[in-house]
DNA sequence: TAATGATCCATTGACGCCCATGAAATTCCA
DNA sequence: TGGAATTTCATGGGCGTCAATGGATCATTA
């Protein structure tokens, strides 16, 4: 297993803290996480963003390509690295979710975790129940597009890659 | 941790002393810092970029690349050498800014610390705030420019960051 | 001696770390 | 196969440590 899959709920406590779900937090042992999980709004949801060494390779990824100093790499790196928080996981797989992030989020006492292959998302419960909705839709249209395909059988154990 | 990330806003007290934020310092404590940090306005923003031994060694290589005698060479060095400051870090972890470099960045009573890796800036926080939001329109753009990205297959554990 | 700046000290509030509780799933045994 | 014990997790709370901040003392210099 080294991809985030499945959905979960947790609550927020009073101090702010939430547990990881424990499958998640088996794939960032795997990952590895030096000192915490990279953390950032999502560009284009209410939701946030998160993962291990492997997301934040991603995102040097995307910065590598541009010289140095050049305007597009400044501005990237201000939406990407500005945005970006390392939150530590203490000894129960908890992080603390700052004040800003969970603005964005919308997060209130509940936080629902999103499997999404190599990162996770964090969503307030109500938007990503309306968010699924949407999704559902959307994928009956594809069917009655396409003429209904058979099912593709989702089993897989086998890790692709 | 090697890198600058995060963003984090600290006080400007009365004797215009501001503490760096401990991951920072943490991070310049590694990359070595000779009595000082590096700090000189941002040249496309009002905000200032400031860093360790490396942040020198990289304007170094900027200037490196021009030509001896070029105007663009006695202008970069103006603009970078011609106001970069050495600030002195104190025992508690941190600096005063200077009132030029103040009023470049606009700061008042509190200071954002922006990480973007190999240096950081700091930014008036309602400044940083519009910056922040038109850099994640641009990087929306780029994402329909680019079309989704292909999910990258789990390759690429390379360097350890 | 007054002013400016640097070092040191104190407070407070946040965060990391530890343990306790309870629920749910799993295993083990009858 | 059913029930009980055990383990795994999520959750809540207490406590110690550290960082940020404000203030005071000391040195330096004009």
């Amino acid at each position: 297993m080294d991809r985030f899959v499945s959905t979960f709920t947790n609550k927020i406590d009073a101090k702010g803290r939430v547990s990881i779900p424990a499958p998640f937090r088996a794939v960032l042992e795997r990952d590895g996480y030096a000192g915490g999980i990279y953390c950032y709004p999502s560009l284009d949801a209410p939701a946030l963003d998160a993962g291990g060494e492997r997301l934040a390779q991603k995102i040097d990824g995307l910065l590598a390509g541009l010289p140095d100093y050049s305007d597009e790499r400044d501005e990237l790196s201000v939406a990407l690295y500005g945005d970006v928080q390392v939150l530590a996981i203490d000894g129960d797989g908890r992080i603390v979710l700052p004040q800003p992030l969970r603005a964005h989020a919308g997060l209130q006492s509940e936080v629902t975790f999103v499997g999404l292959g190599d990162k996770f998302q964090m969503w307030a419960p109500e938007r990503f129940d309306e968010r699924r909705r949407v999704a559902r839709e959307k994928v009956q249209e594809h069917r009655k597009l396409l003429g209904r395909q058979p099912p593709r059988s989702e089993g897989g154990d086998g890790e692709g890659s």
